[in-house]
DNA sequence: CATGAATGAGCATTCATTCAT
DNA sequence: GATGAATGAATGCTCATTCAT
């Protein structure tokens, strides 16, 4: 799974040889199933080393604890899923085109991933400081986007000017979220991008009448 | 607690007595109390008796489970903060003033009631289906008030019309929980009130330069 | 129920007014069936007093405590059994066709009221001492009769005549016994007389070839 | 202890290793000393652990729960009861050498091992289904040895012949049953092969006078 | 590195019994 | 007598983690 691609640097204890880091990385992969599936208190360590197809105590190999393959799990997944955006929204002629385009992919990133969205969201109980970490990010990365564009005259300056683009960032982000949820992981009754249409031109044409 | 004002209706063992009353009352107090401190799985039914000053078993004369007073908690909450948001949106002159107003109300309770925010999202972890219950209650609401305004002019009609409204709704609620996160749960460097004039001109003006 | 008759008798606190009586009546015929069905250890005050129709609280009028009643319950069983079967044996021309009788109306009585078997055999686990008072009454009984009628020239002596009496008083309850549970409890594919008739052939005939 | 020779095939959790094999016997063995001395509602599982010298938690590597050690003890159990009957019986000269060899057997086995007993007798109450196949498996054996010495005319038919075996081998049983029960576990007034004697010429010779 | 048996703290839940009303 | 809320000891079971092999 291309998400896990850093994942090794991830995984505390390094491994030194071949076989050592093809393990870790089927630990990976079968604890992102495993805590996708049953979510953070229902998954065991038993659970993923059954699905890796290895013994129980190997797992200690290579973690510490169950709370670390979980924080490097969502440290990664929050990468994959900045990347996957970032990805998508190249090329995009302005900043309105890329929202479009961004909120799309997420949307049907979180449909193909659902087990990514659960487990980023898990986070917030878990290890809140790495769920904060991801939304900031998230957010900053936003935050200069919207920043640059206001910059280049490409959309309005909107409320408070810079000072608001923090702000801006987190509705948006919060809006992409939900939708995500909501036509990404509960029901796939409309397509990712009408989905973005609709809640693009909310934010770009506005609600006011003129 | 106000939210609790309907609680006893949602105890499973309806008391017969005043005494058993007040106990109810009681051990919802310390349920919440509990849960918004140490999240579903730390919290411990002991830890809600010791709070509510009563001896262990109390609570299975309430209580079928751990799980069913969350539950009876997430209802309780998810009621009060609708209830409130609503009641707060009252006299509002139009839909703006009143997405406004909402929003700001939103972050200020919030702020006042971080157990109800971090018990309602817990849900989706814990009793999935009460947390969708309450999104889609929220997002139902308001895609009535929503198409209303836009009934009466009052907003643009907005990418698909009326079809569009549900996802509006969700853009527009997934905006508000998070900014009710970011600056009523975790920080507190911008009012309420500032917070929602961002957010609000966002959605009415649009991003797009005119 | 007959098998109560003496009921009120064993309830240690004795009721004064008539009221009492009825209410005690009913507890116990409720405590019947519910250890009769669920077995002491499942069965429940709860249920008890739930089956009577009165308040838990209302239990610890009458009995001191949960195997308080189930005693009383097994003594009266106990005496119910014993006369049953002396009652079906009255008027038999002779002991052996008086065992027959005797057998065949333990099997009915056994199907007819399955709860008094498994009550009184589960008293083996939860008052010892009333389990062998029932069946040393039993053996006694019984022993008494085999003497009569060896006394009276109705059947055999058998090895150590009069000090073999008591071990054939068990032999023969034991045969009893696990008959009315196969044909009484376990399967009713074969009528009481027809298997008192085989079993009463065997220990009257015996199984030397002559 | 040789009644669970083949214990360890009933574990539900075959051990993989030499140390698992050992403690798995361990823990058989203080099961049956619990359950035996305590009686199943009574015996814990801290009980077996400590007896067994483990872990709390080591009881449910092997083991599901306590109903499950519990089956599986009554069916060692029950094979090794009748196993010893069988092996006792070898080389009787007739039928009625048998039953004689058999019974006493019964007895002094019953007067060994009251745990053994006790734990079937209470399966009754705890895991009803493997008293039964316990119970059938006896009889059926027995019933065939009746059918065989018939065919070979060393024993009466009895009324109804065949179809009457299965009747007499469950009043023999119940009848053994209740002769271990008496001078096996409650009083050893009686040594084994006396009661056998005048309990096999009760049923070999008969009552009836001639 | 890999294995899997052993550990034991931790906790939800049950239910007989008490007692104030 | 009757009621039902309150009590709290008791215990089965889970599972992350350790460690000897």
């Amino acid at each position: 799974m291309s998400y896990l691609s850093q994942a090794a640097a991830s995984g505390e204890k390094e491994p030194r040889t071949e076989r050592g880091r093809k393990t870790l990385r089927r630990l990976l992969e079968a604890a992102a199933a495993e805590f996708g599936e049953r979510g953070y208190h229902e998954a065991a360590i038993n659970g993923i080393t059954v699905r890796a197809g290895v013994a129980l105590g190997t797992f200690y190999t290579y973690f510490e604890s169950k709370e670390e393959v979980f924080r490097a799990l969502v440290r990664d997944m929050s990468r994959a899923t900045r990347a996957h955006v970032a990805e998508a929204v190249k090329g995009a002629p302005d900043r309105l085109a890329a929202e479009r385009t961004g909120l799309a992919a997420f949307i049907a990133f979180t449909r193909r991933h659902p087990e990514l969205y659960r487990i980023i969201e898990e986070a917030q109980f878990v290890a809140e400081d790495v769920y904060r970490e991801h939304y900031l990010s998230f957010v900053e990365a936003y935050r200069r986007n919207l920043a640059a564009a206001r910059g280049r005259g490409q959309i309005a300056d909107g409320a408070r000017g810079e000072e608001g683009d923090e702000t801006r960032a987190w509705a948006l982000i919060g809006m992409s979220v939900f939708l995500g949820m909501r036509y990404g992981l509960w029901r796939e009754d409309m397509a990712p991008e009408d989905v973005a249409d609709v809640a693009i031109d909310l934010v770009s044409e506005g609600l006011r009448t003129r």
